[in-house]
DNA sequence: CTGAAAGCGCTAACAT
DNA sequence: ATGTTAGCGCTTTCAG
């Protein structure tokens, strides 16, 4: 590897001359600046960044941390598009992007103690992860893509209004006749989560429609428990007639399920997803979901990182509640004729 | 932050002694050691992996480059499943994983040379990336997870066997009785386009048919670009009954760009795309398509650059290349019966 | 305009 | 078993 001695010497000049030349800073006689960068240029030097790291104490890399099993985090498309909003930003601010796989209880914020990184970007961090409460002290800069706890916290954050979301697919489907709604909410230990199970008791309630505690299922987003889920709630003495579903993959799964129990999507059930990946457009039928912009969350998080890194004063908290918006297409239709006429029984 | 001298004096020990005690090497006697770990837990201290790489000489550290437009890859989800593979070797390997989004002709090879990482993975490198020259040199450890040249070279890579591949799909078309197969290869610059070509060639001749030049297009992998090449064959005087594209989003638009033109798929046109990403089970009609391993090509990369970089001399370039399959499903089928009676015309 | 020296936080010889 | 001394490659005072 090619040092700034090594330069130095060959310049025959000293080492503070090559670094202010590679730096542009201070000014160097023009004479001496071009032999220096001939030099440079002959050996191919490139300044270490490990040694200007360490002497400037700052890395100038984000980690960006999922606190998932990878296969987990992957298959959800989402992820992916909020990574590259992520992924430009920092490009574009010359950052370099770290990403973590925190397996288990990693404890990931080790990165940031071990100065590889100058902050942190979260993916969606369940209420239990045990990393939560040093980050919340303020022990690094971070950003979440996700609320962590319902209630006022001094976290910086960036998330969709899911409540309202799944309150735009109640109204939907309610419009079109629906009464038994069941709710694939996710996994329980995620506050988005509890936030669509609020919004949708929510909408329920404003449409006068008891909130049927039994068709509502927590479990993981997976197309597969989607369809089992779905499965079930088909076995149900009064079966929905309406899917929300937390995502689009467990909706994809769901009208499998929906479809193995001999009911039709959207004739018989209809299904919504939340999201909108790219495959929602794509599926058979096309998917009416809750669209939540992850590019733009990707973005934001990043936005908001940079911010929170630039301040010496960690400022006050901040975050971004981002709009969600229905998006019709053909997994939904009118509710079933005869579908509630044994409301009664 | 806590510096390891911090944690010598708080300790009454050197600092040599601290280091000793976090690196588990020499033996250091119980007493010391147990007071040192109580500091060290105490002030919270982490040894800073800057410093630590800087006197080691290595990162640990992988650089996946990513040397076209993010929003480009992000949208192939194939690199999406490449991507989790790599992780999760290098993860296991306790590798730091560095994602680094190569715009334009960004001279990405500095992620080497400033030491940033310790070798690097290259995800679909066009044959005229301007950085090849000095990846062939070895100036640093790198495998490819595509081949980048037709010839033998002396670089490391995975790949899939797009020849076989497409081999296999037109076998399969031809024994639905197509004989007029179109081929959206995909962009001009990347060798396994070349190969999709060879392979497509190679199988028509063994079924006696001749190529036909005008039934191969070349465009960017996207479903815009499938939509607006598939328009283009079916204003073909003679039009094929069925198209082979250069990977799943491609198919995907191939589709809908049929539709549009007042055909059906599968029973006008069939359609088979490339990669068998998650959208293809989905899809409408679930997409025929040509598996490649996506995950197994990324653990295989990892893999191959971990052996790589442990090797001193750099020993013989080493390649792999993955087994194609095709999947069928319901975008192919028959060939319409008078699809070629304009034969003689 | 340029250079010498100190030191970022750590590890690795080489003592003791 | 433990400490001292040099650096790793760079930037930053502070002089010249």
């Amino acid at each position: 590897m090619v040092t700034i001695r090594e330069v130095a010497e060959r310049a025959g000049v000293s080492i503070k001359t090559v670094s202010r030349v590679v730096n542009n800073t201070a000014e160097v006689s023009p004479a001496t600046r071009q032999r220096v960068q001939q030099v440079i240029a002959e050996l191919g030097y490139q300044p270490s960044s490990l040694a200007r790291s360490l002497v400037r104490g700052k890395s100038d890399t984000v980690g960006v941390v999922i606190p998932l099993s990878a296969h987990f985090i992957f298959s959800r498309l989402f992820f992916t598009e909020v990574l590259r909003g992520i992924a430009e930003v920092l490009s574009d601010h010359r950052l370099d992007l770290l990403i973590y796989l925190a397996q288990d209880e990693t404890p990931y914020i080790q990165l940031y103690r071990q100065r590889r990184v100058d902050g942190l970007i979260l993916m969606s961090v369940p209420v239990d992860d045990p990393n939560l409460a040093g980050l919340l002290e303020g022990e690094a800069p971070c950003v979440f893509t996700c609320r962590i706890t319902e209630h006022e916290n001094p976290s910086w954050w960036v998330d969709a209004d899911f409540a309202t979301g799944v309150e735009q697919a109640v109204d939907h489907l309610v419009s079109l006749g629906h009464t038994r709604i069941g709710l694939l909410a996710g996994p329980p230990n995620l506050v988005s989560v509890h936030l669509r199970v609020k919004g949708y008791c929510r909408a329920l309630a404003k449409h006068g429609i008891p909130v049927p505690e039994d068709l509502i299922l927590y479990d993981d987003f997976s197309s597969e428990v989607g369809r089992t889920l779905a499965r079930k709630l088909m076995e149900h003495p009064r079966p929905p007639t309406a899917l929300i579903c937390g995502d689009d993959m467990m909706a994809l799964g769901a009208i499998q399920g929906v479809r193995e129990m001999g009911r039709r999507v959207p004739e018989d059930v209809s299904v919504v997803g939340f999201d909108d990946v790219i495959l929602a457009a794509y599926a058979t039928p096309p998917l009416t979901t809750i669209r939540q912009d992850g590019y733009e969350k990707g973005r934001i998080a990043a936005d908001l990182l940079i911010e929170l890194m630039s301040e010496a004063s960690h400022g006050v908290p901040r975050h971004v509640v981002l709009d969600t918006r229905l998006v019709v297409r053909h997994s939904t239709g009118p509710a079933p004729r005869d579908s509630n006429l044994d409301v009664g029984r």
